[in-house]
DNA sequence: TGTACATCAGTGAACGCGCGTTCACTGATGTAC
DNA sequence: TGTACATCAGTGAACGCGCGTTCACTGATGTAC
């Protein structure tokens, strides 16, 4: 599954724009965890990475996409895997296995980049940044159409004309969202750990949604997070 | 419930303000519609304001403070909205009729300051901005956060320690943004087109997470989108 | 293996732009007597 | 009703800052013969 089963083998050059590219990204992602996203320039990246201000420019359209990098990479992981669950399942199951799926691979293809202790510290960041914080919402809300389209070609149905395709992504996206941010505020900052979170929120979708809470057994998994507050 | 009947009649020099804050605010959302937001500078709003850029920085903090000011007093009414809703009310019952409710009043609040129309208008700008969209998705998480701690408090829960409160208002935000977004692809742009997408849209969530679609019916509601794409 | 040329990553320096801030000041409104 | 003073909204001009762009150029890598 490594890139270069498929391309030619890459030349000089073509190594040296991959060396410089991961400079550049590593550096971001160091200074933007060390020193915050906003106290960081792009001068101050091209500097750490040996580079001139007018190189990262080259590699990355904006401060923003540098960001958010790493991201897209897993962000299409999980797309494919959702791509590839078996048709018979039904969407909000889908939705969640490829989540854990893709995180179980994910991992290594973000150290070809860079260490996955990095990303994930500074997928900590994102919360506590406000601008990042915002860009990410928007960019998540994007992903989220273009999962809805592949979750209504699996079930056979016209996005625009059925809600339950967006209705499905956005409410497993707005589970999501809320465990990346109690995740982050969070001393475990691992893949496993959000991992664990959100599976567990994910349970308490149809709990959350029916009826009268106080008249139901919330039951141990409602309490799941007692422990760790 | 006009807000004279609780402060000491306002002298010349509030008044004053109020008229510049409202010409300021007017200023904004008009050339934003009109020539969008990023092509609308802060110079821009306060000459159309016939003041100075100076003072324009006395009323709002920053450009998008200005762009959200109204959205800001809608988002008070409805949070005041849920806190009213009687305590007996499901969760998600609460939300959804303290939503239907505050759309109600919040033309009036609204017209205090500025030509509804215009309102709305300016919210399809926000979809069509991604500096403003995203700014809007991270306002809405930061709202999403309290009114979880009213529908705790309501529930008489710990929101660290119940997963639900959060959970319940994710899946309520993420409708509305689902339905915000295809509300303003549309041509229909009243808050009456909002409201009817938005109760329907909520109809279908229960649908979109249970089982198989396939053998489920959809039913006529299933197919409310139809009609207007 | 060597030469000639084409491609293209990287450079350095300067610039445009708009947001938001700082400073010292003016003049209208409010208040005390 | 009038005078003296305090408060405070608004001003004008200049500035700092960082993002992202533009320009004309260098030198390393790739390719053709």
């Amino acid at each position: 599954m490594k890139s270069a089963d498929t391309a030619p083998p890459p030349g000089l050059r073509e190594r040296k724009k991959q060396r410089t590219r991961d400079a550049l990204l590593r550096s971001a992602l160091e200074l933007f965890t060390e020193q915050g996203y906003e106290q960081t320039t792009v001068d101050d990246i091209a500097e750490t990475a040996e580079v001139s201000q007018r190189t990262f420019f080259r590699y990355f359209a904006s401060k923003e996409e540098a960001a958010f990098f790493v991201s897209r990479l897993a962000e299409s992981h999980f797309v494919e895997a959702v791509r590839h669950r078996p048709r018979g399942e039904a969407p909000l199951d889908a939705l969640r296995q490829a989540l854990v799926e893709s995180w179980e691979t994910i991992g290594e293809a973000v150290e070809q980049l860079i260490p996955l202790e990095l990303h994930m510290r500074f997928y900590r960041v994102i919360e506590s940044t406000p601008a990042l914080l915002a860009a990410h919402l928007r960019r998540a809300t994007e992903l989220e159409e273009e999962i809805a389209r592949v979750v209504a070609d699996r079930e056979g149905l016209d996005m625009d004309a059925d809600p339950r395709p967006r209705v499905v992504v956005a409410v497993f996206g707005a589970v999501m969202r809320v465990t990346e941010r109690i995740w982050s505020a969070r001393d475990d900052a691992t893949l496993t750990a959000l991992r664990d979170l959100t599976t567990a929120y994910l349970d308490q979708v149809e709990p959350a949604l029916t009826g009268n809470w106080r008249s139901d057994t919330p039951g141990p998994d409602g309490r799941i997070e007692a422990r760790t507050t």
